[in-house]
DNA sequence: TATCTCATTGGCCCAAGGTCCAATATCCGG
DNA sequence: CCGGATATTGGACCTTGGGCCAATGAGATA
């Protein structure tokens, strides 16, 4: 059910609670890795790390929201659970309306992380997933010449050879040559085919 | 910017606040009605309504979280704003998990109310427009026959009369008669505007 | 029973797409 | 200046799709 090297990522300023929330985590069998501030954590992640992220709100330094919208402008895939031992509503509803997978409570209920923590690494799977596939398709349609790109484009919204060549300016056999190019490109076989592949780049 | 007839559903057993919320609301140009009660509320409630529900959390009979589950068992597509004067997390924490558009706590800063309920409302209309939008295309759908129906199946993975044929046990001209019926009814004349079409409807 | 809808099939013709061939012109970097 | 990539165009040939007319058979319904 675990990818290969999904990591926990775990920042507290507190030590004690880095150390038992770790050692819960690792008896559960996820790698765990804790930090003692927000800036280490910064330091060491990269966007696309297989994981999530266990964090508390409260801290030196950054702060747990301040993480999260850094994680956010980084683009990263990186799912949040809030783990805070003084949390009120208006830093609540910040973190859930930014996207945080779930927001507990210390002293928290070991049942209670270890679920929230298995559906932000749930949630950051899919996402991973779809920003790969993503990434695939956007890298066949960057093969594309400009001029296959307007053709695609034309072909997307289903109009015949001859009216794409009367848009670029062009004769209906020149579209006819771009035409079979960009089916070859982007590995389709049919129009119906290609506005898929379209959908899944956006 | 504000629809024809959307309305603000305020929910509240305090009868002070509900008196308070609605002047302020209205004020604003908002059209307003206000319950003393979720069962009150749910009795009037039809589920393509165009507004927002503001309500409170803790009310004697149903409560702000049983009232946004019964929105979302009936398929409500009305967005709700919590509004309460005795919030805690995990209930903030639950409001948030089932898609409330924001969590405020008495006493209110009137922008905030004010943005909250914007937000909402906008958040309905999109909400609207997509499910009026998906309404239309499913009726489409439903004037197609069985076999028309699994010729259409066929036509989005692209494939070819002769395939669907094939697939289907007939002759490519069976298919080809299909096919045109399929474009007809459903008023579009390219396999790309086909798959477009499929894709509004899901 | 008569009518209607639906699925089926045929023929015919034309339009459009797919795939070979080859050729010319431009522009850009080595 | 030359080779490579790109855009352009032409021709020939075959496949596929679209429209039109006509017809049959099954099943449901009035």
């Amino acid at each position: 059910m675990t990818g290969p090297s999904e990591t926990i990522f775990l920042v507290d300023d507190d030590g004690a609670v880095l150390r038992a929330v770790s050692r819960l985590l690792r008896s559960a069998g996820y790698a765990v890795r804790g930090y003692p501030s927000a800036e280490e954590f910064m330091a060491a992640h990269h966007a696309d790390t297989p994981g999530c992220l266990v964090v508390d709100i409260a801290m030196p330094g950054s702060t747990g929201l301040e993480l999260q919208e850094w994680l956010f402008q980084s683009q990263s895939s990186l799912p949040v659970v809030f783990l805070t031992g003084c949390g009120d509503v208006p830093t609540t509803v910040r973190a859930m309306k930014g996207g945080a997978v779930d927001f507990l409570t210390k002293p928290v209920d070991e049942a209670e992380l270890l679920g929230a923590v298995s559906a932000a690494l749930q949630r950051g799977r899919l996402l991973r997933n779809k920003r790969s596939d993503r990434a695939r398709v956007q890298a066949l349609l960057n093969t594309l010449t400009a001029r296959e790109r307007e053709v695609f484009d034309h072909l997307l919204t289903g109009r015949l050879n001859k009216q794409i060549a009367a848009d670029l300016g062009t004769v209906e056999k020149t579209i006819k040559v771009h035409r079979a190019r960009v089916l070859r490109k982007l590995g389709v076989s049919s129009i119906a085919e290609l506005v898929h592949l379209a959908e899944r780049a956006k």
